[in-house]
DNA sequence: CTATTTGTTTATCC
DNA sequence: AGGATAAACAAATA
């Protein structure tokens, strides 16, 4: 599920809790959600540390405890970040259990387990945060910088490339979809035959989409309005928002795309 | 029972 | 070497 916004969003399920100091850690250390990662020194490090720091890089979320301790949390495709006052958890599902001081719970929670826990001890940015590309709403995410990406994925189709992470951080299945489907250009396009015009106008509607995720989804998960192409994608016959035509709903690269051929070329 | 899923990593082919 | 593509991972839901 989650994408920029979502994570945004899930990160701020935290956030509460800053200042207060974690009491005790639950988790088990077997489950795939802490593969490579180093379980002991989690517990270890996190009882007793307070929670200083909470923020998102794309989908990737990174919380500091203490002088040293850096938790990272991917959300995969059903992981989710809660906090709750109840004690006990029952859930299966909930592999990760931070119980703060002051009665919160921070729950990590993922059931197909595609999400991951990175845990780092250091006085450094750990790589796994520092190793970033630039942000989408930053400075640093200019056109030139996107087309280089572009000019070096040229046989690929224009829907794959606006998933792959190193260059559209936090961009997922729905969002690039909504990219192309604003841009005017339909996903399976080779990035080859787009020319400069179709770029430039992919750069701005790539900002805009991310902009219009965070202001209507990261505050309280908000619905977006029905002249998105959001509301109309999940399911077959849907009908596009400009032009009133079916939308079509096809695999391009191994994932379900939705867009409209009669206003996407 | 089968098909589907808003993500990433790994293997394989070119 | 590096890009493109498909499979694998796992469990809920329809």
């Amino acid at each position: 599920m989650p994408e920029l916004a979502e994570v945004e969003y899930y990160c701020n399920q935290w956030r509460p809790a800053l200042d207060h100091k974690v009491a005790t850690v639950y988790l088990n250390s077997a489950k795939r959600v802490f593969r490579g990662t180093d379980t002991d020194a989690l517990v270890q490090d996190l009882e007793g540390a307070r929670f200083v720091h909470a923020a998102t890089h794309g989908k990737q979320m990174c919380f500091r405890f203490g002088e040293s301790s850096w938790l990272g949390v991917h959300l995969g495709m059903t992981g989710k970040t809660t906090r709750t006052r109840e004690r006990a958890t029952s859930d299966p599902h909930s592999h990760l259990v931070l119980e703060m001081e002051g009665g919160d719970s921070l729950v990590f929670t993922d059931a197909r387990m595609f999400g991951r826990i990175l845990y780092t001890n250091t006085n450094t940015t750990p790589d796994w945060w520092a190793d970033l590309p630039p942000e989408i709403l930053t400075p640093e995410f200019t056109f030139e910088w996107m087309n280089r990406f572009l000019d070096k994925r040229k046989r690929s189709q224009i829907k794959s490339v606006l998933l792959m992470q190193e260059a559209f951080p936090g961009i997922g299945n729905w969002m690039a979809d909504e990219i192309l489907w604003r841009a005017r250009i339909r996903p399976h396009k080779r990035v080859e035959a787009t020319d400069l015009d179709q770029r430039e106008h992919l750069y701005e509607r790539v900002r805009e989409v991310c902009a219009d995720a965070r202001r209507v989804i990261a505050p309280d998960w908000g619905t977006p309005p029905d002249a998105w192409l959001f509301n109309h994608r999940w399911k077959d016959g849907g009908m596009c928002p400009m032009t009133g035509k079916p939308l079509v709903r096809e695999q391009i690269g191994g994932r379900t795309s939705c867009w409209s051929p009669s206003w996407q070329s």
